[in-house]
DNA sequence: ACAGGCTCTTAATCTTTCATTAACCATTTT
DNA sequence: AAAATGGTTAATGAAAGATTAAGAGCCTGT
């Protein structure tokens, strides 16, 4: 929750709290984004008004820093043009002031229960990587007729950029994924297996692991028509 | 859409209908449920307040009836007790009457983009600049089958500038909404992106970024007929 | 319990990238 | 003409990334 009033930040998270809601109060935006850096929430709850940098803003640098972390906002201007620009920045949600705090927490009940449920159980056994293949469940990485043994999480790593094949993957996305935490250590680590993926797919050298500045990586495979 | 009122219900059905949904317009519950039995519809619309079968009593029977079908409600009723009603009985949205459409249409396009899972074009956007082609999220410019990968400066300059293509943009906007703040030295920051930008964009010659003294920055695309 | 593989993390070091700043010139406004 | 604003190019330094090697756990079998 962003919140720079006292008052109402301080009741809003000690009402979420007893509704039994993880809740981490920032007074401002900057407090914000390092905050959601560590990347463990679920969901932001966002002040439109606020006096150094306002939710709209927040929301956009956000967006600029590829947190991809559900926001709702909160607030007492309610000009249809403020509505508008809320949702088209992204928001799952807007709330006009004052708000009720049953229904607030009623709607972030709703809200999390159709944002939570990310189950990617259905996935595809066997990955084709250029002239490689990815067998998943044995840890395979296949070429001709030759094959290495990943270990689980090389294989992992090569399987998230594999299933967003040419799109970026974020490190945040990754290391939420692969390790829970994005923290400066495991990212060290990230570094370490993309080094080593690299080395294995240096047998097909159409494939390429990019790096894309401050963002992440596109494992990219040419198209053939 | 389930509204009995006839004024009302004509009223969202072709406003509706002229964004772009498919709109389905039932008079009261007991069509709504028949009309359900045999469509195939992505969401529903509930006025709270009808005279033989109420959204609520609608919400029920649907629920009885295992009608996975997500619904919002419509309501001139905002008395908290219904609000939490609503929400108890499953409801993704509670709108108050009186409904400005224009949020009811940006409201059931958060509503859909979050319920139909295979719609990724919220990520994927990609703005159109003449013979250029700008993919936010993998920070390329695409010019034939060439690529360019911007940085995260360039490419959100970029992107501002080509969503109020033709338009200006202020400094002060530009400076706020990439760099949080408006100073000196941000801004010949900017000046030096501009330039950069300017570089990148020449093979296509119908393209300019024009400079308004004092005020800002316009990317100017003609517009062919 | 402990030796020997594995695997992952941490460290150390080197390379690359990119936003910023500076320096200087051009253009526009007053 | 002076002052302010805008444009361009290049240098700089901090941050991010790449690579290699060493260290720390953790199984597993004896």
């Amino acid at each position: 929750m962003v919140e720079d009033e006292e008052s109402l930040g301080y009741l809003l998270s000690e009402y979420l709290g007893m509704k039994g809601f993880q809740v981490t109060w920032a007074k401002d935006g900057e407090e914000a984004l390092e905050l959601m850096e560590k990347g463990n929430f679920d969901l932001a709850i966002l002040d439109v008004m606020m006096p150094r940098m306002d939710g709209f803003a927040l929301a956009e640098r956000m967006r600029i820093n590829a947190m991809e972390l559900p926001f709702l906002f909160l607030t007492a201007r309610s000009l249809k043009i403020d509505v508008l620009k809320g949702f088209a920045l992204g928001a799952v949600d807007y709330l006009k002031k004052p708000i009720d705090e049953e229904e607030l927490v009623v709607r972030i009940h709703t809200l999390l229960s159709r944002l939570i449920p990310e189950d990617r159980s259905m996935e595809q056994e066997i990955l084709v990587l250029g002239q490689y293949q990815l067998d998943c469940k044995n840890q395979k990485l296949i070429f001709e007729d030759d094959f290495t043994t990943l270990t689980t999480r090389e294989m992992e790593l090569l399987r998230i950029l594999a299933i967003n094949k040419n799109n970026l993957c974020t490190h945040k996305e990754i290391l939420i994924k692969l390790w829970g935490d994005n923290d400066y250590f495991n990212r060290k680590s990230l570094n370490v297996f993309i080094t080593r993926l690299r080395n294995y797919l240096k047998k097909d050298d159409t494939l390429k692991i990019e790096n894309v500045h401050g963002k992440g990586f596109i494992l990219r495979i040419p198209n053939i028509a």
